[in-house]
DNA sequence: AACAAAACAGGAATAATAACTATATTTAGA
DNA sequence: TCTAAATATAGTTATTATTCCTGTTTTGTT
């Protein structure tokens, strides 16, 4: 894989945006540093990045899928409230996929483990709302 | 909610496949009884059913979304290999659930466990292939 | 039977993503 | 350092899954 500026800002735009944002989100975040960048280039590089495991992919329910660079496998709390994708650490991956490997012969390459619910912020919100 | 035989078709196609198929397959077997359904409908009664609880979405990162009768939470395999969705049985959910609020304040409403990899026929057919 | 509410078929519209093509950038080697 | 091949890019068009719209039909109620 060739060096380049627009793949370099992506990934910098990634890193710096830790809430698992959308190819549209990055889009408009790389934007700003590379005025015309196209969105094609936007997916093109995802998608190799993706499958080079440099960066991982989360299909959601709700809309586009949205793209993570923390590549260890973790899970996701996406809220049904105010969108917003959290990271959750989780230490049961290991432990699930020996399960399923003993309970069912299924070998697992990847997990993608999403909740949806209500974070602790809206939580509160709307208690705050009631009273 | 009315009744109609188109919507008592796809309920009936559901509970016979339980292959977890997309809104195209469900078009195609339901297109066997009622030759002139349109996906439309198929759309339509595949969200309001799955608003009301009565099946659930499963949105995968390969293609269009899933959806299967079975409305308990339960894990679902994904082979990369044949393509196929199997189920798990998996009684680690409500336990996942309580350890999320306790850990992260997050109030579980659904969880979404996609685990992809290689099912037991696609190795025992790897395994031939070799020798 | 008559009417309103909901559902339908068929087609047009949208949104996310992929594919195509001609140009530009990168990189290894002379 | 220059050059050529490989790869990346921008911009555009195409595809695919899904939703929306409209005029018609079906269903449930009085």
């Amino acid at each position: 894989m060739k060096y380049s500026k627009q793949r370099e800002s992506i990934l910098r735009a990634l890193a710096e945006k830790l809430d698992h944002p959308t190819a549209e989100m990055v889009y408009q975040a790389v934007k700003l540093e590379q005025p015309n960048i196209s969105l094609g280039t936007i997916y093109r590089n995802l998608n190799q990045l993706a499958e080079q495991g440099m960066l991982r992919r989360i299909s959601t329910p709700v809309s586009g899928d949205r793209f993570d660079i923390r590549t260890a496998p973790h899970a996701h709390l996406l809220c049904t409230c105010c969108g917003r994708m959290l990271d959750l650490e989780e230490d049961l991956l290991d432990a699930i996929d020996q399960k399923v490997l003993d309970t069912a012969g299924f070998q697992v390459q990847d997990h993608q483990l999403l909740l949806s619910g209500t974070c602790s912020c809206c939580m509160a919100q709307s208690r705050r709302d009631v009273s």
